[in-house]
DNA sequence: TGTACATCAGTGAACGCGCGTTCACTGATGTAC
DNA sequence: TGTACATCAGTGAACGCGCGTTCACTGATGTAC
């Protein structure tokens, strides 16, 4: 068959977004190219017309995650207002149940971050991402503790069994964190 | 051959560690029972005569994990010194540079999350270990803040490429907490 | 003490399976005339 | 406007590979006599 204009473009698209979508729920390793073409009505076959490899659209399906992180990441410090609805959204339920929607972070670091020595997938866009949100949150001297304590804390409460101690993560770990940055900026 | 006394405990032992190091170096699902015999000097078959499956070593190394981590976790929390060196140690770059010796979560939380759909595999030891580590901290309001901070910030400098951002998350998060549980005992 | 035998930890070929990737192909549609 | 042809996104059988697991086996050593 032949498809017209920007059918393809189309196709890629909806392959990485898919992709991205599943790398963050299942991991990448186990999301199989056959499995996801089978998701979007297609055949693996047709996976290597879009892409020469896995690995590649593993990079581009990063890049995707990096760039939907823009919706939730507070692009402005004007006070802490934002910074204070960024963590209550961070560390909500609906964040911690669906893990292909949120942030990437805690579902794949720890799997990129064995890939280094495995394949050379270059994870450049996520590491840009995550100094920029860092960078962000510079203003307040403890961005790293605020950024470590809500990846940790959303991957804790996803992979533990007890609901309630899932809970308690989320929960105190939110309460901590704007009672912190509520003991930082005291005049606002 | 046959061997005495205590010799297919001691086989099973060895199994047992070699797994438990290998999964939190590589994750669970990189680590094949071919070649984690044969870095033991063992042929895949054998395995067999020890665990019924895979799943089932990959419960008893979790558990070895979890009382490695007694090693580790403050055990008392009777000053803020003990869990002031705890934290300095955690967040030490040789902890980030051997993830196999070290502490389980921030290397196989995120694949235990997602393993719960698909495999039935129980995490018994390692929930009840995250738990009593909560308990223990719990003297401090910020208990959670504290481990989600450490796991992540962990994570993070072991995912990232940039060494001077890895260090950054390292040292950064190091010293905001030791400032806030400093902040929280000052008569001590 | 010396010999015959039973044990069973470990061996390695073989199984079915799904993976990533290749490749000869198909056939609906855009384009040329 | 109508027809012939070229295009190329998508198809599906096939590849080599490593996985988890099975199983008939081996042979050094403990035990019985």
């Amino acid at each position: 068959m032949r498809y017209s204009g920007d059918h393809k473009a189309q196709t890629r698209q909806r392959i990485v977004e898919e992709a991205a979508r599943r790398f963050r729920r299942d991991g990448v390793s186990a999301t199989s190219v056959p499995t996801l073409m089978k998701a979007l009505d297609l055949t693996h076959g047709g996976f290597y017309a879009h892409f020469t490899s896995k690995d590649e659209l593993v990079e581009e399906a990063l890049r995707h995650c990096a760039t939907e992180l823009d919706a939730v990441t507070p692009t402005r410090l004007g006070g802490d207002q934002p910074l204070a609805t960024f963590i209550r959204r961070y560390l909500s339920k609906t964040h911690r149940a669906e893990p292909a929607k949120g942030c990437v972070f805690p579902t794949i670091s720890a799997e990129l971050g064995r890939r280094g020595q495995a394949s050379p997938v270059t994870d450049e866009a996520v590491n840009q991402r995550l100094a920029q949100i860092i960078d962000h949150l510079d203003s307040s001297q403890d961005a790293a503790l605020v950024l470590s304590a809500m990846v940790g804390a959303l991957m804790l409460s996803r992979s533990v069994v007890d609901p309630e101690l899932s809970d308690r993560l989320l929960d105190e770990t939110r309460a901590s964190l704007l009672r912190l940055i509520d003991a930082e900026r005291p005049d606002t």
